[in-house]
DNA sequence: CAGACGTGGTT
DNA sequence: TAACCAAGTCT
């Protein structure tokens, strides 16, 4: 399809986004670089309901980086709370040290150098990029994909893992205007999130059906390769979300005997423990105490 | 590049 | 109810 074809898109798109955008704290006029970031990757993998009261949190604890970097990892750990995937946390204040250590204290403002900080890679560069900075670049998430993948390729869903022709497409699809391209970005974001969801998208309310490539076809199953269910009862996942709670529960260190409750498999305990403290979750600490990291 | 990495709501 | 799903990154 061509540049001209595509931008047919563009103006459907934008009209929906105005009417339809959510109020997000983190798309506020008056929100910063640093809580566009914080955001950002609080959202990997988790829903937008359960970051909410995270992310009011934490910009009220810790409004800039330097008040993140000047905390204790730990905390970071602690008031992640149950957002999953903790190591983020850690990231996260890794990024924010590194930000006051090499950037002024501030969120850089250059894809590069976002890129470059803990934590961060392609998406959420970009995704800083564009909705904190305004820089024209391609977003490319899970909804960007499923939308490309329908309404241009014509196919169910997209494929387990990002191609190189998918990023190719999101750059051609790419409005030329910096401003639009910015609100392009989240409202291809938005409208998968809203209409085009994975499960059951409701193409009577698209903005686009008129002329999307697998509406157009059918909306025919997926054919294409697939990925494999990620399994949870009884992992090690499991195990060290279960070792984390109890340490984050906690006002200070917890003895191994406390541990030793929460899961009854002491070699997998003891390998997940171990997991957890080489991951710079979790500080052994003397006489079999374990606490998160000072 | 396939697999590890949390958590909880929805179907 | 088991499986799927949610603004990915790292090794």
């Amino acid at each position: 399809m061509t540049a001209a074809a595509h931008a047919g898109l563009h103006q459907p798109v934008l009209d929906w986004y105005a009417d339809h955008r959510r109020d997000l704290p983190w798309r506020a006029l008056d929100a910063t670089p640093w809580g566009v970031f914080v955001s950002e990757i609080m959202l990997q993998q988790t829903p937008v309901a359960r970051v909410l009261p995270v992310w009011t949190d934490w910009m009220t604890r810790w409004p800039a980086p330097a008040d993140l970097a000047a905390a204790a990892p730990g905390d970071a750990v602690r008031h992640w709370g149950r957002l999953g995937y903790p190591r983020r946390a850690l990231r996260l204040h890794a990024a924010a040290t590194a930000m006051v250590a090499s950037h002024d204290g501030a969120v850089p403002d250059d894809l590069e150098q976002l890129r470059a900080l803990p934590g961060v890679g392609a998406y959420t560069a970009a995704a800083v990029g564009a909705f904190a900075f305004g820089i024209r670049c391609a977003v490319v998430d899970t909804n960007v994909r499923r939308v490309h993948a329908r309404a241009v390729t014509g196919s169910a869903q997209a494929a387990p893992a990002l191609t190189a022709a998918e990023t190719r497409l999101a750059e051609e699809l790419l409005p030329r205007d910096d401003a639009d391209a910015a609100t392009w970005n989240v409202a291809v974001m938005e409208l998968g999130a809203l209409v085009c969801t994975a499960g059951s998208p409701t193409c009577e309310l698209c903005p686009i059906s008129d002329r999307c490539a697998w509406l157009a076809a059918g909306r025919p199953a997926y054919d294409g390769p697939v990925k494999r269910a990620q399994r949870w009862a009884g992992t090690d996942r499991q195990v060290r979300g279960l070792l984390l709670q109890a340490l984050r529960d906690a006002d200070g260190p917890v003895q191994q005997a406390a541990l030793d409750l929460v899961w009854s498999d002491a070699a997998q305990r003891g390998r997940c423990l171990a997991g957890l403290i080489e991951d710079g979750l979790v500080d052994p600490l003397p006489d079999r105490t374990y606490a998160l990291p000072a």
